[in-house]
DNA sequence: ATTTTTCTGTCACATTAATGTCATTAAATT
DNA sequence: AATTTAATGACATTAATGTGACAGAAAAAT
């Protein structure tokens, strides 16, 4: 997975490079601001996927700043994590209202944050995400059960689809026609190996059909069975 | 608005009975469980908008209904707060990996508490399910339970109109008969898997009704079930 | 409370799509 | 050329979905 941008929002020195240190360390990206000015700008700009935001900061609270972001379409499903060294339950109250996703008061521990920031992300970006598989222009949507070629559906039987999805989970691989029936079909099916042989023909058709031929990524392999390879293939 | 359902899963009365009148005083409508078993029960058929789950409860942990919950595709997106009285961090981690949604330590101000809720409300009630649905021309006004198409209100049962309703917001995926049926019937109702089918049906014929014919959105995905999808339609 | 209307779920039957097999043809291998 | 292996088209069968009708349930109107 490519690692998610965090913004930290926090005027002291101190502060961010501890918490850029923990974030790395966790496999994430990090922006840094000392104010609400820059903080603001590299939101729009870079679009982080989540913002850590102190609560005192010159310029401008960063209340002033959160009310900012919910109030605006476009970064307001950006979760934010308010981090405070007040305890008053005043300002977690605030806070929320206003709302911040989460709240961590400082002195906070490394771990607690990143998890807490992975349980927000779970949430906002986890929930949208699809299950896809792509070659080149190809893709496979597991969640819709659907192929397209150049964003065009395509169009296949449940089989051939189910036989693609293997495939293209299996790349690079050579499979029998036993160990196919094994996968797509099923164990304990009985079925003709040969059978096979026709499903690979129905796939190969449908892949044809689209703007590009694909049908050169299921290979023959003679005196074993098939194999899926994206080789020579441009994926970009 | 109608008040928002929220359990309590606590085995202790006196919290229990705390919450209770915080909650009511802020306006929503209380569910109580003091074990696991009950707590499920009611989650399954009352289908609270939020639960609020005590770490430590007889006949197994909070942790483990968390878990049991955040598995199961109608429960996974019902907001969770773990109580505690552990300050522990492992509890937090443990419990934001699990998928907790936020977490209080007790003993705990009820004002913050409330607030919290709402914030989760807001994030998960709030922010996803808008209240108008649109694909082009189609428009589905939840407040007013009507269809519009090009402005003019289309007729059909109530039936239909959840199953729309789910299906504009759950776009682009294929569902499953069963996931219908758990989904828009809601759970342990029995009904015969191929009722959907006569549902769908009478959903297509109003869609067709209108100026537009909007029947194409909903598609058999066969050997699976149906999907709704926009790809392909005009949406200007 | 009674009537009327609408809505639901189910069934039986119609229609359509998918599947597996075979016979034949084509291609590679020896 | 003979042999082995895979590709292909056709087809009967099976499986899945579409559809109209209907009776009972629920809701609305009276």
């Amino acid at each position: 997975m490519v690692s998610k941008k965090v913004l930290i929002v926090d005027d002291e020195f101190s502060i961010r490079d501890m918490l850029r240190m923990a974030l790395e360390i966790a496999d994430f990206e990090c922006l840094e601001a000392e104010n609400i000015q820059d903080a603001h700008r590299l939101i729009v700009d870079e679009r982080p996927a989540i913002v850590l935001l102190d609560w005192m900061l010159p310029g401008g609270s960063g209340l002033e700043l959160l009310r900012r972001l919910k109030k605006n379409d476009t970064t307001s499903e950006i979760p934010v994590i308010m981090l405070t060294a007040k305890v008053a339950e005043d300002n977690v109250i605030q806070g929320l209202d206003a709302g911040a996703d989460d709240y961590v008061t400082k002195p906070f521990a490394p771990r607690e944050l990143i998890a807490r920031i992975k349980a927000l992300l779970r949430r906002s970006v986890g929930g949208e995400q699809r299950d896809r598989l792509e070659v080149g222009e190809l893709v496979l949507d597991v969640d819709s059960r659907r192929i397209f070629v150049a964003n065009s559906p395509i169009e296949m039987g449940p089989t051939e689809f189910n036989l693609l999805q293997f495939f293209m989970s299996h790349p690079e691989r050579a499979y029998t026609r036993n160990q196919l029936l094994d996968h797509v079909w099923g164990a304990n099916v009985y079925v003709e190996e040969r059978t096979v042989d026709v499903h690979i023909r129905r796939l190969r058709k449908a892949l044809e059909g689209g703007v590009h031929d694909y049908s050169d990524l299921i290979q023959t392999v003679r005196g074993t069975g098939y194999r899926f390879s994206a080789k020579g293939v441009v994926t970009e």
